[in-house]
DNA sequence: TACTAATCGAGACGGTACGTCGTGTCTTGAC
DNA sequence: GTCAAGACACGACGTACCGTCTCGATTAGTA
């Protein structure tokens, strides 16, 4: 029910060789000689590579995360850029994080993940602007959401897709226009 | 020099197998086959999966789009994020870009192809914003490239991360969360 | 020590999957899902499946026979003749026989069996010369194990070699010729 | 068309390691590996174990043999029965023509070889007889087939199913039986 | 028009990994 | 003491593509 019994070198395994080789590269015979585990029990327990792969990265604590809490939403959303940023580009879990999600293009069972994986992130992120909205930073009306979307967005696109290394400052630049808006005039256009 | 003689319809099969089946279905021989040409012809010219679907991709008109101008910056950005929603999301051209840049994690090559081609989005996309510094709507030290990350991450993520469907009024609430900011002394006066 | 609680099933499951897929076909697994009985318990009593199949035979009725008496020796080698290619060619007997006994040449454990049942066979039919020796119909220096191994080799060299169907009046006729002789001087004069 | 580069190699192995190790211990892996030859290379000819050994058999020499002729009938019988006991006993010819035929009781395949095998010899052996008759030591309605039958029936069950070591003067005393009879008054009974 | 390269089709080949089946061993807990 | 249940390491199965290779057969351009 609750997997092999080598559990654990598996997933061990299965991380390591995902960052070292890329998703295409992550084989089950690869995990399974690895691990010290036979081929076949891999696949008892996990009927595809996108399963394997989405039960490691469940288990891994690699993506996981701190809560900020500055005393400012500004501060709290810098801090999570930050955060989102190193995870992105600070090896190992840059490698990982990178190949999962990418692989999750190419993966019903990955996408689900990736899903399950972000509603959850959002979830646990709603203290942050609950907070805010208690200091009377933000409007009730806001739509969190769409500021994180915004925000990780960017330092998605940027990392993987642009290539840019981690860029001083970046944080707070992006967090001050979704904050406080890029327009010229501010408020007034 | 230029590619085999029958290039056109190998770089056909190689976007519709890729539309079809993501990139992991996405073979060689398939692309032989479907194209009527033997697999050694596609392996003289192009080594690698990668190289053969950049090659596809460069060559394809399927990502491109015209640059909007609506006479404000406002109306161009959501011109602009509408229409990067509507390639992510409306079939062909949306599965070939998916399974392009999910691909991209996993490939120098693709990633490589990736960053250019953001590029050169980058580099064609200026013209809105000298416009809107001209018109008074942006100051001149404003950072297109950061406004621009922001408002395509956050359609990347909610398309390929987080799975939803296009929403009605995204692209004008993105657009005006960059422009104006979210944060009370912005949106709240 | 005397085998399973279930060792009817189990053998009754051997035999059928015997004669229904050959011995190749034959696998322990079969045999366990079949009887309704763990693959373990089957191990523990067996330590392979040429030992489980020569219990199944040891313990079969099936290839057993009545000893002839027709009161001539030609008459009782005919019968003999008659019942080992009825054996070979009727089923369900057929296919056990045939698999059990081409088996026997890849398994020294089922060879063994195939020597003392072909051993206890010789002993059961010495009766059959004895009494026609006191006939008169035999000289006392005749070998009996030559004559049936004539008789029988060659019905089991049809059958299973040449893949001929049982043919009228085989029996006679072989029996004829290694009575007789076929040598002009025997038959001709 | 006529099969791999290292086809001789091919069948090397398989009739190396059929003598060796028997037609269950004969693996596609194995052959390949000894004969140095990728697995994927026997599957594209042979679609089978059965096929593969098929022809290895068909191109091997080791089970054919020189027609007798001594001058009588009662010699050339006793010449090819004695040939046939030396192919059943005599190493490494044995080991492959039990394992084979034995295999034979399990594959519609190598039945079917073994068929095409025992018409063949068949039509070769005719000229002994046909001398017979001529010399008139066989009268014209004589049945050749059931003879040798008789004769090469008997070599093997002794030799495969008896176990029986080769017996000095068995041939002389078989083919006597079958040309002079073993009826105590010969053709008065 | 013929020659001469470049290009291509055909397909055998060694190789890696796939996902499956059966083997024989082992442990645990129920009866 | 026997058995069911089932996890496990292991060997082999037969298949799909990989990327490389050699060999003629086509094609174009060029002479």
């Amino acid at each position: 029910m609750t997997g092999p019994r080598r559990a654990p070198e598996i997933f061990d395994a299965t991380l390591e060789l995902l960052a070292a080789k890329g998703y295409d590269g992550l084989t089950i015979e690869g995990v399974a000689e690895r691990s010290g585990v036979n081929k076949t029990t891999i696949y008892r327990w996990w009927p595809s590579k996108a399963a394997l792969l989405g039960a490691a990265l469940t288990r891994a604590r690699t993506l996981h995360f701190e809560l900020p809490d500055t005393g400012s939403l500004r501060g709290d959303l810098e801090a999570l850029t930050g955060a989102i940023l190193g995870l992105l580009t600070t090896p190992p879990a840059a490698e990982i994080a990178m190949a999962a999600l990418g692989a999750a293009m190419g993966s019903r069972e990955l996408a689900a993940h990736a899903r399950s994986f972000f509603a959850d992130r959002l979830a646990r992120e709603q203290p942050i602007f609950e907070r805010a909205v208690a200091r009377g930073e933000l409007s009730p009306g806001a739509d969190p959401m769409l500021m994180l979307d915004l925000l990780a967005g960017a330092v998605w696109l940027r990392v993987a897709f642009r290539g840019l290394p981690p860029e001083e400052g970046f944080a707070e630049r992006a967090v001050a226009t979704v904050l406080d808006g890029a327009g010229s005039s501010g408020a007034g256009a």
